[in-house]
DNA sequence: CTAATTTATTGAACATTGTTCAATTAATAA
DNA sequence: TTATTAATTGAACAATGTTCAATAAATTAG
């Protein structure tokens, strides 16, 4: 049993989304519970209540920080290396490779709903924004003439359809044997999508 | 309170299940209950355990049902309508329209875990099969030369692109105002990645 | 037509969930 | 040492999925 004042509000705070972390990609979503993460923890459910809203809250503040995490594999792919189309072929590898990796975890970002009253907060859409911004960089790299928003649409439409196959093979839902096809399938997108889009 | 022999099982079933729909399209899958799917029906929960082995067991059929209505959707897009090209951005837009009009059914598609045993059934599988053919028949059709599991790969890539823009913008994970982005992003991503597979 | 048998249906019971908040107990101030 | 403050608890509540002995309606036998 804590004692008072063993732990700052904030210890408390990082504690309970490290062991949440833990569970979930251990046991995935429908493992998690407020009374394990308290027992995990060494504390009680009424405690995580004083510093959560509530689960969604804990668990949207997970997800935040997966977002991170995978950013920070995005952004220190090294820019140096070759041209940007190989770059974007690798990052798109990194992406699989982590939400392979971490599938529980990367699942219970899209598995989670929405608020209550239905809106993400400003910090969590500024993450979500970041995800695209490597794709962007390449992107006006490989095709300086097109405008920004051209850029920002074609940045969102690559790597919508590079996370849709990511997600179909995670879930079992792309009607084909193997998780490498993940793989496979986005490089074939890719390029595919990048003849179309520099041509243009 | 329902009498011995006033509904066949399989109409209990049917009745259960579109239920069950109801619910999942108005409230999402965290309004369904299995207590709220008897009441709905004028049964008593114990019924349902006689029909389905539990309520994921049910859920996955109704997510089978799901799947086959936006097959019949996709399957009777006329095939005479000028060229394969058009075809396909018409599909895209079928299918988004789908995942829009029906989002919260669409999600739980996604959202649904699998069974404990970790087996999709294979009627299950068969359906996220079929979702592929009508892509795979334009394809070929684009591009005769391409071998079978070119194309297979092919409608796999292309299409688990789309479906990724759109469950991103179904999510509001798209960093982008307006669900309309959903087709313009999917129009652009056919366009550009049909130019590289005809071309390659 | 009644009694015996079968079986469809019930609903109380159990464990577990998220959430709240008066009660408690430890730290601090007086 | 006592009084005050506030951190932490955990019992309580409503709702969940799931089970299965008990019930009651239909069917069959006598």
């Amino acid at each position: 049993m804590a004692r008072r004042n063993d732990h700052s509000r904030d210890e408390i705070r990082e504690m309970a989304l490290k062991a949440a972390e833990t569970i979930i990609l251990e046991k995935g979503k429908d493992g998690l519970s407020a009374r394990k993460i308290a027992q995990e923890i060494g504390y009680t459910v009424g405690t995580l209540y004083l510093i959560f809203k509530n689960l969604d809250d804990l668990i949207l503040h997970v997800n935040g920080r997966t977002l991170e995490r995978l950013y920070e594999k995005l952004s220190s792919e090294q820019q140096s290396s070759s041209d940007s189309k190989t770059a974007l072929l690798q990052l798109a590898k990194t992406y699989i490779n982590f939400a392979e990796n971490e599938s529980n975890r990367w699942k219970v970002v899209f598995e989670h709903r929405a608020q209550t009253d239905n809106t993400t907060p400003e910090w969590y859409q500024e993450r979500v924004g970041k995800m695209f911004t490597a794709v962007e960089t390449h992107l006006s790299r490989l095709a300086p003439h097109k405008s920004p928003s051209e850029i920002k649409d074609a940045a969102r439409a690559l790597w919508g359809g590079v996370h849709g196959i990511c997600m179909l093979a995670l879930t079992d839902n792309l009607d084909i044997t193997g998780v490498e096809s993940a793989d496979t399938l986005t490089q074939s997108l890719i390029n595919n999508y990048l003849a179309g889009f520099t041509a243009g």
